[in-house]
DNA sequence: CACCCCATGTAATATGTTACATGATTCT
DNA sequence: AGAATCATGTAACATATTACATGGGGTG
């Protein structure tokens, strides 16, 4: 995954490991963090594989090493986005795929959204059969909270799909989504 | 982590890999994912370590290896869940931690909850000051998925306020939660 | 001139998945 | 009788973090 992600930073701009480093924390790093320890290993084996280029440049004394996505890259990123999103995998990768999504067709991406939103609702009917099932049970204090996460998930899952069904129409996002602090 | 859960898991009942992995699956499952691959090796290390106990038990031709925390055990967990919530961890691993919340006397555990809504308060400003900066802007077709995941995340962070907002005061779960699935 | 940010990376460690291997028991 | 589930685990691979190591450049 790590190796998408890294294309994706640079398939219109060529950036330093450092620089890509910035952008996800400023970006995509609210739900894929990265590491130096691996970045830079990473960017060097894609240059390698012929995904990435790798051009050096000295300014002053300091070398600094451009990677951009090759022709070859491109390919093999789109193909990456192109697929099902993955529902077994972790809500943060699956976000991490969708951050992309500008760079899909509009028909792909329509596609996937749609097995995505399906699946999401799937997975919220789920939480509220478990949800009504434990509503009638009686709760000792212990349990409270390994029980409340449930319902996080339950309320997470419809804030999911409610977001799905707002991109999906890509509707404006300032206006679906930002509240005054105060409300809450 | 994944020490600490799998005695959490055994605090008070004995149990086998299998047993422990099923419960996984219809709890904590949903934010924390466990393999077979990784599970019976740690059990046995924890045995080793003197946190848990092994016995095992013929049942038929089938030989099950049960395992429970020991005094030793049920003290370095409770150390973990005492501690700070990891506020550099993902959230999954957060909610993992607060799934044992129960197991904690309550100051400890109203002090570590107000911690973690202050943070979350913070992380929910520093989304919105972000998505104020954004609305302003103009946007293209490429950038409204990635910006649309921080919208997301502003989502996110009021989802979590409201929820550990409620589980502080340990309202009934099903009366603040459970919303009919026609609503969305 | 001290401190922080820029910039590159390696080595040791840690964490975790997937596929494979084996066999018993229960359900249909 | 065959499939699903119970039950244990190993080996190979994959993914990722943390600490360390080095030094340039800009700001107070």
């Amino acid at each position: 995954m790590l190796d998408y992600i890294l294309i994706g930073l640079v398939l219109d701009k060529k950036q330093t490991g450092y620089d890509i480093k910035k952008e996800v924390e400023n970006s995509i790093g609210n739900f894929y963090k990265i590491s130096y320890g691996r970045m830079y290993p990473t960017l060097k084996a894609l240059a390698d594989k012929g995904l990435l280029t790798m051009t050096e440049q000295m300014e002053g004394k300091r070398l600094k090493r451009y990677y951009m996505a090759t022709e070859k890259g491109r390919e093999v990123f789109i193909n990456w986005l192109s697929a099902p999103i993955d529902l077994k995998a972790s809500g943060e990768a699956q976000l991490a795929q969708i951050f992309f999504y500008g760079e899909l067709p509009k028909e792909v991406r329509d596609i996937r959204l749609q097995e995505f939103e399906i699946y999401i609702q799937q997975a919220l009917m789920q939480f509220e059969g478990i949800a009504k099932a434990l509503a009638a049970e009686e709760m000792d204090e212990k349990s409270y909270y390994g029980i409340s996460t449930l319902y996080y998930g339950l309320q997470n899952a419809h804030n999911i799909l409610r977001w799905i069904r707002f991109i999906k129409e890509q509707k404006p996002l300032s206006e679906g989504f930002i509240r005054p602090y105060n409300e809450d």
